[in-house]
RNA sequence: GGACGGUUAGCUCAAUUGGCAGAGCAUCUCGCUUACAUCGAGGAGGUUGUAGGUUCAAGUCCUACACCGUCCACCA
């Protein structure tokens, strides 16, 4: 047999993934009925965070693939019952804004143009194409995923689990209908989610004023166009200066407009910011809203969904909020009401998907109630007893801190605790198109919550669509077929890790978490392991506008995808970012090349008698006292590898591999084993023979997971005994484990 | 404002329970020896950010500070 020189992994990769699928192997059902696995044997279960159908994946994506591959490779070796259920995501809002934008470049039409129906058929359209793509680029990365198996958030067994979910909470009072201030965007005409917002820091100016000059209190603000709204100002309690006002009614005229003006004390406002006072906006602060609830303020809503003032005969009538508040000042300046104007700096609110600048909105919208008492109809939750008073935040708390849930690292822990601690009624509902319509109908005053209305005729149903993580939160189970009650269900949830890069531990890892144990009493996952994000060589995040990004379908067309994985492995400890450079995937490259022809070698010291060579292939040789230790010294190596993958320290795994491969193995062993082999006697050199085959044929195992495509590849060359002829990807591991 | 992480060789990072500071890349010298030059042998390179403390022993634990990075909150 004549094997090149040189490992060429174009040649081999595609041809050896298509070998893995048509074995069937990658579905535990198969692994069943062949015999790798046991139907008692204990599960190993991960979904893969499906990714949004929006283009094409990333490092981050690559990163994720290789971790779960890696654990999934190993645990189905290790003889798991292991299943990794692949899938994509419809990512709602973004989505949708991506085929908008492209609409609006090519054919100059907005969404409006289209209508609903028109405009769904292209994003589908898109997201089809997105979703095939990514699905090669799965395939291309190595994952062992099961096909059979994929969902997508957006079919229609997803929209069953998603509508039944919804009902569920709404029958506790755990969603509801409110109006409450949500965070609008108008560049794309809808509510998005507090972890939706980015902020930016820019420059500002505070305005310090009086309302006229009949009012006695000077006011503060960066946006004095808002305080057409206003309905009161709340002063400290405490503040001497104001206390005398408190509980005071007063007619003002602002800019022009009447406005009916109440002081009231409150203990949120700092006496040392700015004049002490603040004027209250209902109707567009979270702040001020909140102030409002606690005093029975009244609400003024004077800024529309299209960032303009909205006050009917007014001269400020469809003003944008930058011109009225110019004009405000103007005002102001030429009443002599302007005390001062200072610089500041200040985080401006932006909308994540569209940069659209965040307008604070009262709105009726669906939520979420985080922080309302409620128990549980069926809990098998070991930290909430039946009947027993909780809420939301409690139990998506307690899951974590009674170590139910591990996350790793465990610092990740406390910014979970905090960020819950923070949290605030989560806002579902979305005026976008694409996405599960929420399944509410109405007639006249009346609500319905189902699948379908009560009655044919007269209902109709919101025409709003749910939040892109209402269904993202559902994913360990609505992938396993839930609500019917399936085997796979039962067989594989909750599910053993879950792994994701740190950026969506709140929007997506809590909410899981929140879903999971409100819906099916269990937790969804009881690891997760938290990814580094992927840096540029000089340590900078990964983007598009900077153009620093590296295509990971790319790179592996270029050093092949073992040299990828690896150089993603190495170096990144869980929630730790990893800098990756051309320079570490080449070193994997030749890493690569050098198991190559190590095995190459191994292979060409095989002897071609057929008995000696079945007597080491069949690890019957007898061993002459230095192999003997050789052999020792490499099962605790072995060992304590295994250890490391169990423990999650993926990244020290690969390096004692990979350390252990060329500088014990190839540069100590084979070397040492060329001098018996030339020059010992008959016992010493089958010794050493059967030395290098017993090691490297165990090397490959413990290789597969990391690189799997040329283990695979080396392993249908190299000669097997019998009982070994299958696939290297459902060999045994070479360290025994008890759990069967 | 609050929290978290980092600071170790020129660069990128390891160092598990406190126990002789270690790899890869780069660099220098030598070697194309029938697995591999995508390689091999060897060398140089360090007061572990600063100041203090605990200890027989500190990169590792404690205190303070500096710088870099990230997240959360947001003062109107």
């Amino acid at each position: 047999m004549n094997i090149s020189k040189h490992y060429d992994p174009k040649e081999t990769e595609k041809d050896v993934y298509s070998r893995w699928e048509e074995s069937g192997f990658f579905n535990p059902d198969t692994c069943i009925k062949e015999k790798k696995t046991s139907p008692s044997a204990s599960p190993f279960s991960i979904v893969l965070p499906p990714p949004n159908v929006t283009g094409v994946l990333h490092t981050g994506h690559a990163m994720v693939i290789t971790v779960e591959d890696i654990l999934t490779r190993f645990h189905r070796m290790k003889r798991y019952r292991t299943l990794w259920l692949p899938g994509t995501d419809h990512a709602a809002i973004a989505t949708q804004s991506k085929v908008e934008k492209m609409l609006l470049k090519e054919e100059k039409k907005s969404r409006h143009d289209l209508g609903r129906e028109e405009l769904l058929k292209r994003v589908n359209k898109f997201a089809e194409e997105s979703h095939d793509t990514i699905v090669g680029q799965i395939k291309k990365l190595g994952a062992s995923v099961d096909w059979e198996r994929e969902a997508y958030t957006l079919d229609k067994k997803r929209n069953v689990a998603v509508n039944t979910a919804f009902k569920m909470l709404y029958d506790l009072g755990l969603i509801y209908q409110g109006i409450r201030i949500i965070n609008w965007d108008p560049k794309g005409q809808t509510t998005v989610s507090d972890d939706e917002v980015v902020h930016e820091e820019a420059e500002g100016t505070l305005y310090t004023f009086y309302y006229e000059k009949d009012f006695p209190i000077p006011i503060a603000t960066t946006r004095p166009e808002t305080k057409l709204g206003d309905t009161a100002v709340a002063v400290n309690p405490t503040d001497k200066r104001y206390k005398k006002y408190i509980g005071q009614d007063f007619s003002v005229n602002f800019a022009g407009q009447p406005l009916k003006i109440k002081v009231v004390g409150d203990k949120a406002v700092d006496s040392n910011f700015g004049t002490g006072a603040l004027g209250v906006t209902p109707a567009h602060s979270f702040t001020d809203w909140e102030i409002a609830q606690r005093h029975g303020l009244e609400m003024k809503q004077v800024i529309n969904e299209y960032a303009k003032i909205n006050i009917p005969n007014s001269q400020f009538s469809n003003m944008k909020v930058e011109e009225a508040r110019k004009l405000i000042v103007e005002k102001l300046e030429r009443e002599k009401l302007l005390i001062k104007r200072e610089t500041v700096s200040q985080n401006i609110a932006k909308a994540e998907r569209t940069d659209g600048i965040i307008e604070p909105l009262p709105k009726l919208q669906w939520f979420v109630a985080v922080n309302k008492e409620f128990s549980f109809p069926h809990s098998s939750l070991p930290f909430v007893k039946k009947n027993e008073k909780t809420t939301l935040k409690k139990v998506m708390t307690l899951a974590v801190k009674e170590k139910h849930i591990s996350i790793i690292p465990r610092r990740f822990e406390k910014i979970y605790f905090h960020w819950i601690n923070n949290l605030r009624d989560w806002c579902i509902s979305r005026q976008i198109w694409f996405g599960h319509r929420i399944p509410a109908w109405y007639k006249n005053n009346e609500v319905f919550i189902g699948e379908e209305p009560p009655e044919k005729t007269k209902w109709e149903q919101d025409p709003d669509t749910l939040d892109t993580w209402f269904s993202s939160s559902l994913w360990t189970f609505s992938t396993l077929g839930w609500p019917e009650k399936t085997p796979d269900l039962k067989n594989y949830h909750p599910t053993t890790v879950l792994n994701t890069g740190y950026d969506i531990l709140f929007f997506w890892v809590a909410r899981m978490i929140l879903m999971t144990t409100t819906v099916l009493g269990e937790i969804p996952f009881r690891y997760v392991y938290i990814s580094g994000l992927i840096r540029d060589e000089k340590g900078r995040k990964m983007s598009k506008s900077l153009g620093n990004s590296l295509d990971p379908i790319e790179i592996a067309d270029r050093y092949g995808t073992d040299a990828l994985r690896m150089s993603l492995i190495i170096g990144a400890a869980p929630g730790n970012d990893v800098r990756i450079s051309e320079e570490k995937i080449k070193a994997q490259k030749h890493f690569a090349n050098k198991i190559w022809n190590a095995s190459r070698f191994v292979f060409s010291t095989l002897p071609e008698n057929k008995e000696d060579l079945e007597k080491i292939i069949s690890h019957k040789v007898a061993l002459v006292k230095k192999d003997k230790e050789k052999q020792k010294d490499f099962l605790k190596y072995a060992k304590d590898v295994t250890k490391e993958i169990e423990k999650f320290h993926l990244y020290l795994a690969a390096e004692k591999i990979y350390h252990y491969f060329w500088h014990t193995f190839a540069d100590v062993i084979i070397e040492e084993s060329k001098k018996s082999i030339n020059e010992g006697s008959d016992e010493e050199r089958l010794s050493a023979i059967q030395t290098l085959y017993y090691i490297l044929t165990e090397q490959l195992k413990m290789l597969h997971p990391f690189m799997p495509f040329i283990t695979e590849e080396i392993w249908s060359f190299i000669p097997k005994s019998k009982k070994h002829e299958d696939l290297l990807m459902v060999e045994n591991w070479p360290v025994d484990n008890k759990h069967n």
